[in-house]
DNA sequence: ATGGTTGCAAAACTTTTGCATATCT
DNA sequence: AGATATGCAAAAGTTTTGCAACCAT
């Protein structure tokens, strides 16, 4: 799992639209790459890689789901985030110029207004000198409904 | 892996007051739980399960090892955070009654001064409502090292 | 035609579970 | 003695790798 930051992000507004873009860029467009690319235009959360399997309406092997993401990422169509435990989540970059907060209890994930962590990032980057990237590990914590909780799934 | 809020935490100053204090809560103390109480007071950084196996003076099951994380964490003399990919750390409770910070290129984490955190998390209450616990899943981002690279492992 | 993709099989890695046996107190 | 912890084996879950066959361009 490799994230580049130079990669261009891929916007674009239905899956038709995205793979002649990824066409442009000498990507073939085989049948579970489409299956793919769809399950994420089709999805407002996130997805896990067995869940774009179980969406999928043809037999999709993980091996080949993994490859996609993976290709789909460095073409800049698409983004992971690692909520909490579990494995990690895609979604389409250009759905995601935004943070997120999750929550460790009940899993609940927020996306943020564009800057709305701009002020925690000065914050962080004033008390510990490292540059803090909310898009790849989000904020955890708990969510407002979980506040009044006692035990978390660790 | 469950944590509980209400768990109070162990201080001991050496593995020897550690392990009385877990008896006197009714704990047995065998030789297993001995060696992994042992390498976490040897270890100024959180390790992980093998980790403490390669570390042990004798073999141990990894069954046996986590078990017995669970029960020190139940028990508050042991806590684990989760510092971008790889396995979750542990550590012992009280070295740790402050925040992390990690670098998800180089892995570099860096522990903060208690309450350096106080205006982020401020900041993230009033951005979103939640109640970030920067304790079990840090802030990850770049360390001043890495800023000026341009990937990484994601 | 050709090389990018797939699918299968196998494996790495972390963590959990079941259960009979050993051991701490 | 009796409850707890161990060790072994097996499994779950995510992700990676190797490789021959396939198929999009």
């Amino acid at each position: 799992m490799t994230t580049s930051y130079a990669t261009p992000v891929i916007s674009a507004p239905d899956p038709e639209s995205a793979l002649a873009a990824l066409r442009r860029l000498g990507m073939r467009i085989s049948a579970p790459r489409r299956v793919v690319v769809e399950a994420l235009f089709a999805s407002p959360e996130p997805l896990s890689a067995p869940e774009i399997a179980e969406r999928a309406p043809l037999a999709l092997d993980p091996a080949s789901i993994y490859a996609n993401l993976q290709a789909l990422e460095a073409a800049g169509l698409v983004r992971h985030v690692h909520l909490g435990h579990g494995p990690g989540r895609y979604m389409l970059s250009d759905r995601v110029a935004r943070d997120f907060v999750g929550c460790e209890r009940c899993g609940a994930v927020r996306a943020l207004p564009p800057s709305a962590l701009e002020g925690v990032r000065a914050a962080v980057r004033a008390a510990t000198g490292f540059e803090p990237r909310f898009t790849h590990f989000p904020i955890m914590g708990l969510c407002p409904a979980c506040r009044s909780e006692r035990s978390v799934d660790g």
